[in-house]
Parts: structure tokens; C-alpha cells; sequence
DNA sequence: CGAGTGATTGACTTAGATCAATGACCGTGG
DNA sequence: CCACGGTCATTGATCTAAGTCAATCACTCG
């Protein structure tokens, strides 16, 4: 997932990084793509504005997480990159990048690699999604993340992070996790969660 | 999207069908990779099963989808494939199709492009279903999905089809397509939806 | 013609969103 | 070293939009 695993060396000399303000605008639909972004601090989104100015956010994408991989593959872009917050973004020039994926096929592997496990994990969290109940929602994030033995998940980030990521509000993700350890069907211990019990 | 799109005419020409009855395993994981599959009909379902024997969904296919893309890249699955339906899948070998990317950098670079669309709408569809609002959820998928004239959207499939895109009941989206539409936002002419108002 | 499915609307219930408040922690500047 | 502002963690009370159950009508297909 991260940016520095499979671009090569080259193409990592290349890059350029770039601060942007609040609301300030990193590229625009319609404009020509210059290549793959990867963000260093800060939140941007991806919008497509409609005639009567109302924007719908296609993606944010915040720290450690690429964006504009498609436009790679296409000449221009085809919404609008807006910072949310102050940010700075690094940028992986288009040209270097498609040159190693025609030079190197290992590269060209690594990188469809990448993309076909974002495409996996991704896929796995809108299954998620469909999930109603809160409580469901969270033992399939957990089954799904559970480590080697099957049965501890350590989160990566804080327990509202975690509620953002199932969907849900930081509320009821606590009123969740709190039922089901009195319920006794797992433990936690700070950032880890033990599956105690099965339902 | 297709595979047919991208594939080249040896791996499609190595494609081999098989059939499955409902509730019949395709592969489990741990088992060794076989290639890419194709639906050509039916359902299957990609689950991982925790020790207490829950099964998980981690993806549900349908006719004309691809999966285990990412199964590509690794020697073994990482979960199991259980079909849902009576179904016919589409097995594209590994082997061939990774002989392929390997020579022609063309064929790379089209199986990229095409995994890098799917992570964009991917993350679309993901981004939308953190709109708490039916409303606003369908308003986000008029706008994402309008076509050149920015006002209409015809839907391919059902309306069913759509609320289960949008992860809200059928009933819900029909409430909510008729509110839009007695409040002037939208006008629906069987399967076409314009946007009349913007709100 | 009857079975099956989509489209649509009504009535009722509920899980989760919202609003609100509190305590624990942490870094920071004086 | 400590007070202060900020964020996370947590719990209570309330509200409501969407889920659930149910029924009807239109259509299509064999």
C-alpha cells in the first residue's frame, strides 16, 4: 500500500513535493494529468462538481494514501483535487512512471500487484458496508483483520478512526464494543481486541 | 471492465468454463492459485471462515464480474470461493495470463489501467455510503453517474439493482426517488433519470 | 392463465445518529 | 512544575430516518 514499496528508485528520485493551502486547488477535471499523488500530511478530496455548483466528494484521501492512480492512464483528469487542510502532497511524474512500467515487467508487476490488492481490500470493505447491524459489522472487520492465530486484532489507529473506517458514528462504535465485552464475546486491552467468545 | 476488453486472445483462448452447483467450493484458501476468474452466471462468494465456523463475505460476485485478481500474485488463495447460486465461471490461467504481462508491457499496462478504474469507482462507491442521508446518497450517485450533458443518468439495471448499489432497501430508494421527484428535483421517465432542480 | 418478479405505497419499529456532558491524557508554554 | 486547551474515550437521553413487514398492481413468460 505504500507508495515507497514498489516504485522504483528512479521514479522516487523524481518526485516533487508541494504544500497546499486550505481549499486550495491541486488540479482541476479537465486539466492535463501530470501523474500519481501521494499525500504526506493533510486531507485532500477528490470532487466533481455539478452545474449548479454542489460538489460530491469521490474520495479523501489522507495521509500515506495515493490518489489519481487512473489518471495515469488518461490523458486528463476527471475531477477537481481540492485540500481540505493545510497538506503537502508528493507528486510521481507521469512520464517516468509509465516508462518504467514499459521497461521493467517486474515493476509493472509490482505496481498491478499493488492495485489488485487495493482493489481485494476495498472491495472487502464495501461488502462491510452492507452489513446493518453495528455489531455484526464489527465482528466481520474483526474476523477479516484477525492476526495469525485467529483471534486478536490490534488496531492501527484510535477506536474513532476505527468508526469511521466500519461507518459508523464513534458513539455507537463504543456502545458496540462495550456490549459485546460485557456480553463476553471479546476483550480488549488498549489498542487490541481479543475474540473471546464466538456468537 | 470486461475481461474480454483487456485480455489478450491467447489467455482468452486458454479460458476454461466450469459449472457449480449452489453451495459448491470453488477453492478454499490455502490452496494453490489457479488463475482469474470470470462469471459468466450465477453468484459466488469469496468468505473467510474464523475457527468458530461464522463465515464472513469478504466479496459477492455476480454475472459478468471478475475476482481473485489479487490471487494473481500470490501462489495461494487467501480465502474461500463458494458458489451461491447454480453458476458458471470463466478461469483464465495464471500461467498464461502472467506469461503475457511479463511480454507485452501493452498488456500490462491495459490490466493496470483497468485495476486502477476499479479501485477509482471502488472508492466512489465506498465514499458515498458514508452519506448518511437516502437523499443525498442518490443525489451523489446522479451526480457521479450523469452523463455528458451533466443531467441525466439511465440506469442499466433495476431499481432493486440500484438500491442495492446505493446499500438502502428497494423501499427506501422508491420513497425516496418519489420525494425527489414530486419536489421537482428529479424527473424519471422509465429507466432515465433527469436532474431537473439542483437543491 | 398462473407463477414469479419488479414497482410502489402504507404502517410500525428500532438501531443508530445527534446532542450533550464528563473524565482521562498529553503536550505546551509560561 | 503546573495550568490550560485539545483530543480521545465513554456514557446518557432523545429523535428520526431507514429497515421491516405487508399488501397491491402491472408485466412477462412459459
Amino acid at each position: 500500500m505504500n507508495a515507497r514499496d514498489w516504485l522504483s528508485p528512479s521514479v522516487r528520485g523524481a518526485a516533487v513535493e508541494k504544500g497546499l493551502q486550505p481549499g486550495q486547488t491541486l488540479f482541476r477535471a479537465g486539466g492535463k494529468s501530470n501523474g500519481l499523488y501521494e499525500i504526506v500530511s493533510g486531507t485532500v478530496r477528490l470532487v466533481r462538481i455539478d452545474r449548479s455548483g454542489r460538489e460530491a466528494v469521490l474520495q479523501t484521501a489522507s495521509a500515506g494514501e495515493t490518489f489519481a492512480e487512473a489518471s495515469l492512464f488518461s490523458p486528463t483528469y476527471h475531477c477537481d483535487a481540492v485540500s481540505s487542510t493545510e497538506a503537502v502532497v508528493r507528486l510521481y511524474p507521469k512520464a517516468a512512471l509509465l516508462t518504467d512500467l514499459q521497461r521493467d515487467p517486474a515493476i509493472a508487476k509490482a505496481f498491478a500487484a499493488m492495485l489488485a490488492r487495493q482493489v481485494m481490500t476495498l472491495r472487502t470493505r464495501l461488502e462491510r458496508r452492507n452489513i446493518q447491524s453495528a455489531r455484526d459489522r464489527v465482528r466481520h472487520f474483526l474476523t477479516v483483520n484477525a492476526g495469525a492465530d485467529g483471534r486478536t486484532v490490534t488496531l492501527s489507529g484510535t477506536v474513532k478512526d476505527l468508526a469511521a473506517d466500519l461507518g459508523l458514528t464513534h458513539e455507537a462504535l463504543y456502545r458496540t464494543l462495550a456490549r459485546m465485552e460485557a456480553d463476553g464475546e471479546i476483550a480488549r486491552a488498549g489498542k487490541t481486541i481479543r475474540i473471546a467468545r464466538a456468537t
